[in-house]
DNA sequence: GGCGTGACCCCAT
DNA sequence: TATGGGGCCACGC
């Protein structure tokens, strides 16, 4: 489980598992935690992501507020940040900073 | 073993 | 604030 084995966008699910509700994260903040500049393979991977229905990737945002795209559709995604109790408008979260989810201090 | 793609990001204007 | 252009990494064929 905690073995290193795992491939990069499986380290991307489990970082992304660790982002409680309520709370976002951005591709950005995963592929820091994985020390690596890899942002677009971190979105790659959700693209590819199998686990669609054990991973929160709804909880994954752009760095600039806007919440980027979702396996079910970018509209399906911003209803659950808001059910989520994240404060989303106009398909742009409202203060990124106060739900952003950061895996390191 | 090499190329293209992608749920992107940053900077300058 | 919005738009355009360039660049980065991992995976699949």
């Amino acid at each position: 489980m905690d073995s290193k084995n795992n491939s990069f966008n499986e380290r991307c699910y489990e970082l992304l598992k660790l982002v409680p509700k309520g709370k976002v994260t951005t591709y950005r903040e995963i592929a820091k935690a994985l020390h690596t500049n890899a942002w677009r393979a971190v979105g790659n991977a959700m693209a590819k992501n199998k686990s669609l229905f054990v991973i929160p990737c709804h909880r994954v945002v752009r760095s600039n507020g806007s919440l980027g795209q979702y396996a079910l559709g970018a509209d399906k995604k911003s209803e659950l940040l808001i059910k989520e109790g994240v404060i989303v408008t106009n398909g742009r979260v409202k203060d990124l900073g106060k739900f952003i989810h950061r895996f390191s201090t």
